[in-house]
DNA sequence: ATATGTATTAATAGTTCTATTAAATAGAGG
DNA sequence: CCTCTATTTAATAGAACTATTAATACATAT
């Protein structure tokens, strides 16, 4: 049996959702069609996930856990201030990279239901702060020592995830208007990558 | 009879269709709801509108009239450029903050729905391409005098559009993990506004 | 006052979607 | 082979939504 065929049906749902989430979002996707695509009856979704609510859900946990674990890669000891700020802002990019429709997917939820704010929260809670705040002291130790300009975590923070999900936001427009293939704006995001980083370090400047 | 009860049915409906399409985009929100909320028979949507489609259409076209134009204040010539690029980021800057919710709106339907982007291209075609070749020009004239670095047009507006565009689309995740009030929110926005310009006028020294 | 055209409503057909229930089937273990 | 449990399907209740149609209210002109 190989090993594509014998995935659980529990799976292939899961995947398939997650599919579907990801190109048109929670309310244009209907678990009539999860099981068409995965090749199911229609009552087998409910069975493994009872609503459709519980399996976005599933879905979006597993995003937000990429998504925030992207933020975490630790970074050698030797690295100076600027190559940690660096390799960050890249890591971010590189998720972004492989999961393109990410930004769609979370704005559109967080934006049409806030209470799932609240449940990253509760799941997630200590471990952003935990980066945050180690991240605040070594930058407010830079800026003692007079190599960056005062400025608040907030502020890099929202800069980073800004200019990344950015480039990948305005990719569908951009493949319309400039008629730009998949490949193009591979390179195009390629580039981006490293201008933003760019951006970033010189906004750092004292 | 005074001027608020007196507007005609068309329009109340148009109105209370563009609040609630802003508030949860095209899928969430009902022909039912809208007449709901305006106080008439539901029937009278479609009088007016023929489908709920076409009525979204009105909306946004609305919409992306204004996001468009905003790029298009005319700036005194006796500016400098680099004036005249903080004149374009806060004209753009300031009509997202009267225009909060538009980024969640034009994000959501691009991307589930990308034929919209022709329809734009079909609509507006001439006016974004002046708008875009006329500051080409500027720019490449200042690339060749040496004020600026070499850089694409299409890589200034992406960061004026990211860093702009960012703010508002964190600002509902932002108010619930910081806790922040409306008032917080506005006094924060007001920093970033100036923060982007100095990121991007930066970006562009040679 | 009557006729005529527009605005508005009530009713409903027809579709789609979520969720549930009951029945069918498969597979494991005795 | 039988039985028990887990998986899968068929059928459907019930809700919500879009769109259409026919009837009614309203105003204006004749």
């Amino acid at each position: 049996m190989s090993a594509e065929t014998d995935k659980s049906m529990e799976i292939k749902i899961l995947e398939t959702a997650e599919r579907l989430f990801l190109e048109k979002g929670l309310s244009l996707t209907s678990t009539t069609e999860i099981a068409k695509a995965v090749g199911c009856n229609q009552a087998l979704v409910h069975y493994y996930f009872r609503t459709k609510d519980k399996l976005f859900e599933a879905v979006f946990q597993k995003k937000i856990f990429v998504f925030i674990t992207s933020f975490m890669k630790i970074d050698g000891e030797n690295l100076s201030f600027e190559e940690k700020v660096r390799h960050k802002i890249e890591a971010h990019f590189d998720m972004l990279m492989e999961n393109q429709q990410l930004p769609f997917l979370f704005l559109n939820e967080l934006i049409t239901n806030p209470s799932r704010i609240k449940m990253i929260k509760e799941n997630f809670g200590p471990l952003p702060s935990l980066v945050y705040s180690q991240f605040e002291t070594e930058l407010d130790a830079e800026i003692q020592k007079g190599t960056v300009r005062p400025i608040a975590v907030i502020d890099i923070i929202l800069s980073v995830f800004s200019l990344n999900i950015g480039v990948f936001l305005v990719k569908p427009v951009m493949k319309e208007v400039l008629a730009m293939e998949e490949k193009a704006f591979t390179a195009f995001a390629r580039k981006r990558r490293e201008e933003n980083v760019q951006m970033i370090l010189m906004s750092l400047k004292p």
